[in-house]
DNA sequence: GTCTATAATTTGATAGAC
DNA sequence: GTCTATCAAATTATAGAC
C-alpha cells in the first residue's frame, strides 16, 4: 500500500475519532511510521488532507450504496444504508458527517465545501431512491431517513453503547403515534 | 450579568459553532472584554469551562421541556422538543449534542461526562414522556425521536439551510412507507 | 478580581541536505 | 521522496503585582 494511502487512511481514523483539531501532523506520522515533514510533501497543509479524506471517504460511500435508481427494492437500498452506518457505530467511531458538523466554521473552505458535498450526494441519493421507488415528497423522506441515521450513530457514539443504534431504528419500525402525525 | 455568567455565555457561542479545540481562551476574553487569566480565575482549566457550560445547557433545556409525566398531551411535549431544536437550527448553531460528538475522545473527562449527561437525561425525558402516555416500546421510541432531532439539526448545520431541518420533521410525519416497516 | 508578564508546550508549515 | 532542523505563531496555564 502506498504511503500516500497510509496517510489518508490514519488521517480518516483521527478525523473521525477526534475531529478536525483534535489530533496533530504527529499523530499521523507516528501512526504511519514516518515524519510530519513527509506527510506535507503529499498535502501541503492539513485542510487539503482533510478535503481528500471526505472524498473519498463520498466516493466510497456511493459507491456502496450502489445506485439509487437501479431495480432492486427500496427495503433493500434502505437496508443497506442502515448497515453501513451501522458498521460505523459498531466500530464506535462518527461518521464523516459528524466529522466535521460542529467544528465546519472552524476548518479551512476547502474541508468545508467537501463536508457539504458529502451531504448532499447522500441526501441526493436517497432522494432518488425514494423517487423511483414511486414515493411521493422523496425529499423530506430523504431528509428524515438520513436524520435518522445520522442521529442515531451520534448517539451510540456518545452513550458509547452501539445497540442504541438499533434501539433508535427500531423505534421507527414501531407503531407510529398518532397524536404526532395528526398534530392537534 | 456577572461576570462569571458574560464567560459562560461567551463559551458556550464558541463551543457550539467551533468545537471544542475550535477556538481559544483569547476568543473568549475578547468577546467578554477581559483577560484570559481572568477566566482561568473562575474556570481553571478549559475542561472546567466546557463541562459547566454543558451543565448548564442540560438544566436550561429540561427546564425548558418541563416534566415529561404531567398531564399535558404527548403531541404537546414532542412540539415542544421539535421547536426548541428548530431555534437552534435557525440560529444556525449546534445542539450541545453535536457540540462534543465527534470529539469526545478528545476532551478532558469531566467535560466528555457531562456530554453523556446530557443525552441521557435528555433520552430519559423522551422516554418518560412516551412511557406516561402509555406507548410501549418508549425507550426505542425516545431514541429514535431524539436521533432524529438531533439528526435534523446536523443536516440543517452543515446544509446552512435551516429549512431543511422542518423538511426532515415533515417527512416524519408522511404516510409510512411499507416495505421499511415490515422489512422482507 | 483583574491585570501584566511569562512559562512550557504544541501546532502547522518551510528550507534544504541527501 | 524522506529526512533533519527549525520557524513563527498559538495554546493552556501559572505567578505575582495591584
Amino acid at each position: 500500500m502506498s504511503v500516500r494511502t497510509s496517510i489518508l487512511d490514519a488521517a480518516e481514523r483521527r478525523f473521525r475519532s477526534r475531529g478536525y483539531h483534535g489530533f496533530s501532523f504527529r499523530d499521523v506520522a507516528k501512526d504511519v511510521g514516518i515524519k510530519t515533514s513527509s506527510i506535507h510533501y503529499y498535502y501541503p497543509a492539513k485542510g487539503d488532507l482533510a478535503a481528500e479524506v471526505l472524498r473519498r471517504y463520498t466516493t466510497r460511500s456511493l459507491e456502496r450504496l450502489g445506485p439509487a435508481d437501479d431495480d432492486r427494492d427500496l427495503s433493500q437500498k434502505l437496508e443497506l444504508a442502515e448497515q453501513a452506518f451501522g458498521a460505523l457505530a459498531i466500530e464506535g467511531d462518527g461518521c464523516v458527517s459528524s466529522f466535521f458538523a460542529n467544528e465546519v466554521e472552524a476548518i479551512p473552505d476547502a474541508a468545508a465545501a467537501a463536508t457539504r458535498d458529502f451531504f448532499v450526494a447522500l441526501l441526493g441519493w436517497f432522494d432518488t431512491a425514494f423517487a423511483s421507488a414511486g414515493y411521493s415528497e422523496s425529499r423530506s423522506r430523504a431528509a428524515t431517513r438520513l436524520s435518522l441515521l445520522q442521529g442515531a450513530l451520534l448517539l451510540s457514539r456518545v452513550l458509547a453503547e452501539p445497540p442504541v443504534f438499533t434501539l433508535a431504528l427500531e423505534g421507527d419500525r414501531s407503531e407510529p403515534e398518532p397524536t404526532l402525525r395528526d398534530p392537534v
